[in-house]
DNA sequence: CGAGCGATTGAAAAGACTCAACCACCGTGG
DNA sequence: CCACGGTGGTTGAGTCTTTTCAATCGCTCG
């Protein structure tokens, strides 16, 4: 369970709606969206929803990032996507009547607002830009996962990992990538020893600073042409 | 450019419809898609749409098999999705508001219609059931990638094969599956040659039967314990 | 009949994984 | 205060899977 929040984020303040699902409402819109929604704080590494339970509703960040992630059939995670501020996540398992296809947790300490299955519906029903806007986040991240795929499939793991530190970068912005050795390898798809492996390569050609965890990049051109461009 | 077809489909007589997005329409429904809609037919191996081209509309397959796939950096497909009669594909396109991130060819001679991006699109705005399914089948394809993924990045390409051909007899039904070698590659993920080696392990394990292109299924549980179960 | 493509096979090489050991750091409890 | 245990990170060696490259085969189509 989460803990309470001491402090609650008012929608209509919260600093980074403005990027995600929730941007462009109306003042009227964000009451709404304010009235519903119930601010929840949570530690590091703390769940927030379980692949094959069932959707309560989704979830807001407001503050520290999330992994979403698969279970393999031999238990080992399989990292799909890391969220930051102002992403809402779970919001699938709310049009397809399935249970979670994934899991997500937390990857530091979060501040992370819920809104009830019921409410976000009746949102959707009546608010065709709110509306819009799931249907177009759900075509991108279809076509994101089609990237996804094919890298998987095609690049070696090298050429993973420059792409993913790209992608990173792009979720952690002006602040250093902050993940654990294990979870960069089951994002990238690899054995963790490979990882470290190739994260010593990545330094030693002056790539990327390593700060025990905290992963600068210095040379972003250079992983671009090893990894791809993110499309 | 498809070549029209001699003979035109009606959506009220179309015998794959109730399967698909357009399923329990009502009649006047049935009757303004069938208005907008054209029917082509192409030949194998014919394409329908291309990555990085603009979307005009969605294709709604009513007869053929259909490969929906990205090109690679080093130009190498790989196979996303093996769409069958009733399926309707192109329409995450509509909503990204960005050109197309797959392509789609057929894999045999087919039937397929053509609905404008706008007629589309209008009877989305205006029918609430129809904009469930399409909500509904985005989620359900986000779902199935995230699955795909993870078997990529977890699984051996012997226990992906056999995933593969499960996953494909859902899509040929009763009729043998009936890719080319290189087709079955790109879609498991695996150099041509690889696969051709799995392919005669399962023969030879008496999994399969093998006809030249078309293969048949011999024993589905044995598949399904190397490969696990399509969730 | 010859060209060409898809399918197949063999051999060698490369990439990645596994296993095992070791290190470094951190917080706890004696 | 320090020994202890645990977790996460790192390294090395050996193995195995998978790819690559090259060659051959078989079939269809013009």
């Amino acid at each position: 369970m989460p803990e309470k929040s001491h402090k609650n984020i008012t929608c209509e303040h919260c600093g980074v709606r403005k990027e995600g699902l929730f941007s462009n409402l109306t003042s009227g819109e964000v009451d709404d969206l304010n009235c519903h929604k119930v601010c929840n704080s949570y530690r590091k590494n703390q769940a927030i929803f379980l692949e094959g339970s069932f959707p309560r509703g989704v979830y807001c960040v407001n503050h520290g990032k999330v992994k979403v992630y698969t279970i393999g059939d031999e238990g080992k995670e399989q990292i799909i996507h890391v969220a930051k501020e102002g992403e809402v996540i779970g919001f699938r398992a709310m049009f397809s009547g399935d249970p979670y296809k994934v899991s997500a947790t937390t990857l530091e300490d979060a501040n992370i607002c819920f809104i009830g299955k019921d409410d976000f519906l009746s949102m959707i029903d009546t608010n065709t830009h709110l509306r819009n806007m799931i249907m177009k986040e759900l075509s991108k991240e279809l076509g994101d996962r089609a990237q996804f795929i094919t890298n998987l499939a095609q690049k070696s793991v090298r050429e993973r990992l420059a792409f993913t530190l790209i992608l990173l970068q792009k979720v952690y912005g002006e602040e250093p990538i902050n993940l654990s050795r294990e979870d960069l390898a089951n994002f990238v798809g690899t054995a963790t020893e490979t990882l470290i492996r190739l994260l010593k390569e990545f330094k030693d050609e002056a790539l990327i600073e390593v700060h025990t965890r905290k992963l600068t990049i210095l040379n972003q051109d250079a992983l671009i042409r090893i990894g791809g461009a993110v499309k």
